[in-house]
This record gives C-alpha cells, sequence and structure tokens, in this order.
DNA sequence: CCAAAAGTGTTTCAACTACACCCATGC
DNA sequence: GCATGGGTGTAGTTGAAACACTTTTGG
C-alpha cells in the first residue's frame, strides 16, 4: 500500500508499481523579495538530475483529495497552513519522470516569504524565477505554464497581496506587480487602477525606516488576504468576490 | 497489467485495483446546431448512476501522452480525427467515483456536428447544454467548468470555428457566439469587433437556400481551423496567433 | 540642500455601447 | 408587397496611456 511514499522515494519504486500510473502533485510555491519574484525549490536527490533543482511536490496518497495533497505538501515543507493555492496544469506525458509512469498536477502558490518558514529541508531554497534556466523533471516547463497563470490571474484577481507582509505601501505593490509582470508600469495610472478596485483598506498609518518620504500603508481587505474558506471554493470565491 | 481496461470496465476493478489510484480524461465535446449548443454524453452503465448521463471518457494507458488519451477517446466514439481540445481541469475528490479512487482530467472539445459522425454506440447522443440539470459522477460539475472555460476563451481565441461548418455567415457566427455565452449581441458592434479580429476570408460566396436576403459566406483563416498542430502546442499556438 | 520617492490631474486615444434606416431575397 | 434578415455609420461614454511638478522625509 503506497499510502505514504514520499518524493524521494519514487525512484524506489519496484518494476511492479512501474507498470501503474502514480499521481503526484507539484507546488510553484511564489515569494516576493528584494523586488524580485522567487520561487522555492529542493535540489533533486535522483542520479539523472544531479546538481539540478525541482519543485516540491509528493504523491497524492489514497485517502485525501487531490486538491489537499498541495497543501500538504506545503504544511511539511514550510508549517504553513492557510496559504492561496490555484490549480494550473496537468502533466502527464510518457517520458516525464525517468522512474516511471508519473503524472503530476501543478499548483501554484502565494506566499509572504517573510513569515518566517520552518523549512524543513536543508536542501530548500529561494531563487530568483528571471535567473532559472534549467530543472529537473519536465519542471521548468511547469514553472513557465505557472507563471502565466499567475501573470493572467493578477492583474484581474484580488490575490497578489498573498505575497506581501500584511501591511504595506503602494510603492510595494507596484514593484511587487511589475516583478511578476516583467513591466514597468506608470505610478499614475497604477494608483488609479488600484484605487478603482476596490481591494485595499487605508490603515492611516505610514512607512517608516525608510530614507525618504514615507507612503501612507495599506492592508487587504480581509476577504482577500491569504486562502478564504481553504480548499475546493479557491477560484469559485475569488471570482465572486471580485464581481 | 491494465493497459486496456475500458471505462465500462471500472466497476469490475478487483479490490488490489481499488488500492491504487487510476487516471482517466473525460471529454466535454461540444457542438452546435438549430441555435442550441450540445454536449455529448453516453447512457451511465453504473449501477449507481442508472437513468444518468455521462460524458465520455477512459482511462490513461500506460504507453500514451496523458494529452493523447481524449484524442483517442474522441477518435474511438466519434471517428474524428483532428479536434480543438483543450485541458480544463482535474478532479480528483475522494468519493468522485462509486468503484474505487479515480483522478480525471477534463478535456473539452469543439467540434463541427454536422461531420457525419460515426458514433460507435447506440447510447451516445447530443444533449442540449442549457437542458442538463444532472449527470452521473462529478460530471455535472466537469461541464460547468468546461463551459465557463469556453466562454473565457471563446471571445479571445480564434477557436470557435471549430464548431461551424467550413463555410458560414456572420449571422451564424454570432447567433453561435450568443448560444455560448447565453446573451443578446448588438450585430453592427458584432460584425465590427469580428472584422477586427481578422480572423476571417470572405469567399465571395452567399447563402443560398435562405427565405430571406442571402448574407455573405465567409471562412476561417485556416490556421484557426481544427487543432493545427495536434497536442501539446494548443494553447501556445491559438495565443501566438492573436497577437 | 540633496536624494529619493510620495502624491496628484489633464489630455489623448482606443474600444465599446447604443441606436435606425434602406436593401435584397423568397414567398 | 410583406416578412426576414443583410448590411452599414455616428455619437457618446468609458477605460487606458502618456505625461510633470510640488511635497516630504532622511541624511
Amino acid at each position: 500500500m503506497p499510502r505514504s511514499l514520499k518524493t524521494a522515494e519514487i525512484e524506489k519504486n519496484s518494476h511492479l508499481d512501474y507498470f501503474n500510473i502514480a499521481v503526484s502533485v507539484d507546488c510553484v510555491i511564489f515569494g516576493y523579495d528584494n523586488k524580485e519574484l522567487k520561487v522555492l525549490l529542493i535540489k533533486s536527490d535522483l542520479e539523472e538530475f544531479t546538481g539540478l533543482w525541482s519543485l516540491l511536490g509528493d504523491l497524492v496518497r489514497l485517502d485525501e483529495d487531490i486538491e489537499s495533497a498541495p497543501y500538504r505538501v506545503l504544511k511539511e515543507r514550510t508549517g504553513l497552513d492557510d496559504v492561496y493555492l490555484d490549480q494550473v496544469y496537468t502533466f502527464g506525458d510518457l517520458g516525464r519522470h525517468p522512474s516511471g509512469r508519473v503524472i503530476t498536477t501543478a499548483y501554484y502558490s502565494l506566499i509572504d516569504i517573510k513569515h518566517q518558514l520552518k523549512l524543513t529541508h536543508n536542501e530548500l531554497h529561494w531563487h530568483k524565477v528571471n535567473d532559472i534556466r534549467k530543472l529537473a523533471f519536465d519542471h521548468k516547463n511547469i514553472l513557465d505554464r505557472s507563471l502565466e497563470r499567475l501573470r493572467e490571474q493578477v492583474m484581474e484577481h484580488p490575490i497578489i497581496f498573498n505575497l506581501l507582509p500584511e501591511k504595506f505601501s503602494l510603492r510595494e505593490l507596484q514593484d511587487l506587480y511589475q516583478a511578476i509582470l516583467g513591466v514597468n508600469l506608470d505610478r499614475r495610472n497604477f494608483r488609479k487602477k488600484i484605487a478603482h478596485k476596490d481591494w485595499l483598506l487605508d490603515l492611516d498609518e505610514m512607512e517608516n525606516d525608510v530614507p525618504h518620504r514615507p507612503g501612507k500603508l495599506y492592508k487587504a481587505k480581509t476577504q482577500f488576504r491569504k486562502n478564504p474558506g481553504k480548499r475546493k471554493t479557491n477560484r469559485a470565491e475569488a471570482r465572486s468576490l471580485i464581481d
């Protein structure tokens, strides 16, 4: 009963297992720091991929909904419990996993990199998304698709706040949009657009410790923060909240 | 080796199989006729779902990419070979299949209902999408998500022509958009918008057999018709073609 | 006083909406 | 000649883009 197989054990699959299809999830965990979009990767321990990094994934257990699996992976790897997750795509080409037939469903996740993570593995590191050229398996492809999806979602849906600390200035928000979209935005137009969307609460507080004129601080209206209502209803909720 | 298991045999899974996760694909096959959006369904042969209809699906084989599976299902069920397909979402809740643990990836497909289909099963019928209240398994949910996705795609991407015969009038095209989106569109604005997109070739031919002034006939520029280049590149191609 | 970013309004342009009349064909 | 849809243009509105100066703070 392969109930508690770990990713690191996939390669130990017996020949018998090889003749079944295994189902995994892979998490594209995005974070934001120092004006750069980052992704959390783990050093691959497969011989075929020595020196390469890979996404965090695991086999789906027999006793969990597929959507629970990425929450479990996040919890196990980072200690985080209440995160934004969205399914991206399912990848199932024949040769995508060297140890056998593994079909994987990719989820992307947005977390506040400053929430001191309890990283459970010392081979776990944040990488600048822009610097990544090659990953183990088809994970570069999965990353590209997830980033593409994130870019599609981020201007339309109030999800970006999950990448920021609770309080932030409009400049920080704009920098983050720019990091994700890879473009520069006009400050005045950006502020008008954000104001129009009515996603923010004005905290009547100011930044401090900045070496220039401090900006006002805002936070996201609570319904947009983290993962409102947990599993399954993500998409529908996010959608209804912006109508 | 469960290499050639058929959907209809899922329920025969042994207890041994029950303790594995099976992977299937389900096809939401859309067609258009008589100003109504239709979907191709098969009568469920599971006891639990007596009298209910279900989507066409099958287990993914060990020797095929996951994206090949829906093409194979389409080919087996309708005889069609070169169809538009797009992955929608992967559904994997614990209780979704009464015979065991089956995770399914949904694809939607757009086909010309008039291409006389070689329907391989006499319990296979077209149903008006608007009339469907209940389906076997979680297929109503899958249908709803697929329709939602089709609606998102159809104004932005040149895919709708796959639902029409090769030659069509602007009225037919508009009727089809209206059937999909569930709204009425202004004729003049619609024609301007379509003209602007530059998706059509003017055939310099007229309708005949219509009991009113005949309209001009158009066809989609060839790159938008059917499934250009087959599997895998669907999304990327569709996207690049509209830039 | 210098550097850095905060904050703010107007004009232009493109896209979308609403809306009405004459035309061509079949019957 | 009547019914049905074909075919077309304009005015108003809305959202996006371009663009520059003054203010506040820290150093």
